[in-house]
DNA sequence: TTCTAATGTAATTGG
DNA sequence: CCAATTACATTAGT
């Protein structure tokens, strides 16, 4: 059944063993691993794994001597076991960006909906700003002609950190920009298939759960870094 | 050099060569990578990784026939060309993980910016509301007593969707929320020594450019995510 | 059933 | 030690 390719490859395989000897691959198993499927030269067995594993879990980066120890209990070489914990170093190493992505998501998103909320109660309080204005406004448009009150100017009132809002009455955006998610939905479309971890089934990368955005997005980037509002 | 362990299991190394038949590992480089180190059983030359990276280029998934060329073109098993690109795809995809992840993180960032910038445009519209609120009440107040215009009603002024701002007047939040930040600060410390792409020197990890929101967030996710200024 | 893509794992090499 | 590779195994899906 998997015997195939050794038949079709013996020839060559006798020229290597003569020339380079032979792989390290077949050191262990044929006496300690035989119990299992007697095929299964690599992998080790459940029983070594699980130690192992509970090895790994209380020190992922044990001394020489405990790896000899190791080596002796479990009847492999220390040089496999030092092996083993690398590599599974490395696979750890590899899960953890997966959840880093995941817990950034889910940061994203989360920022996301407070983005968006801000963005609704600001165009909330500019519509009470206009409203508020156009009360004034008529107030005053109600006062007598060449009423001392005439006079008042509204944008005096305050002061230069508050008057950019007042830019945004009546349009909904002066600026357009909607890079975040640009960036962010092309991502989207590239990693579809990716192994999520730990029993997600996938619809956090679904397209419905990231950034809902209109686009009217009001600031780009290069005007977020300078404080725009402050220059007026 | 790396002849101990062979000499250590030599006598198990044979029973196993007998019971199983031999590995494919050492099918291929006895004859065609003998030019560069001698050694190097493994590792394919520069020459052959050239052309199946050229390959992969214009196909990552190329048909059996083009695998079969390649393995006579380069002197390799058409097992080892499907290996390789089977490989490759995998590396691939594990580079698109970090990809995708700065990719996020730096859509983080620029929302974060906006974010920031919505929270403060937030404080500047308020205050100008409050600013608007105290002129109108004053002018009212100059009201001869017994006025009819005493009876005008600030807040029925506007509609349902925009009271919810008012609430802000004063004081800074009425929820507090940090959620985001906090997510985002416990994964920096965890990936302190995450291998980045292309020339990454770090910096995206630092804190320093993570979001530097004070913790002054409106909002807490359950109330985002049931826009809780429509039930005003 | 066979084939293959995707994933996991043991081992090697080089830095 | 680590990163990158190679080969192989296993599993799922078609």
């Amino acid at each position: 059944m998997f015997a195939k390719q050794e038949q079709l490859q013996a020839a060559a395989v006798k020229v290597e063993l003569g020339l380079l000897g032979l792989d390290l691959d077949m050191i262990q198993h044929p006496i300690t691993n035989v119990k299992s499927h007697s095929k299964n030269k690599r992998r080790f067995s459940d029983e070594q794994i699980r130690s192992l594993e509970v090895m790994f879990e209380s020190d992922s980066r044990p001394e020489s001597v405990i790896k000899q120890q190791l080596a002796n209990e479990l009847g492999l070489q220390p040089r496999q076991i030092a092996i083993w914990f690398q590599n599974r170093r490395a696979r750890t190493k590899a899960k953890q960006i997966e959840r880093d992505y995941n817990v950034l998501k889910e940061s994203y998103d989360a920022l996301s909906s407070t983005c968006e909320s801000l963005k609704r109660e600001n165009q909330s309080l500019r519509n009470q700003l206009q409203k508020l204005k156009s009360q004034l406004e008529m107030e005053h448009g109600n006062q007598p002609y060449g009423s001392n009150r005439a006079d008042v100017n509204i944008g005096a009132m305050f002061d230069t950190n508050e008057k950019a809002a007042l830019l945004f009455e009546g349009n909904d955006c002066l600026l357009s920009c909607d890079d975040n998610n640009r960036n962010v939905e092309r991502r989207d479309e590239e990693r579809v298939v990716l192994n999520m971890i730990e029993g997600t089934d996938g619809s956090l990368t679904s397209s419905e759960k990231w950034c809902s955005f209109e686009s009217d997005c009001f600031l780009d980037e290069s005007s977020c870094s300078s404080n725009w509002w402050e220059y007026w």
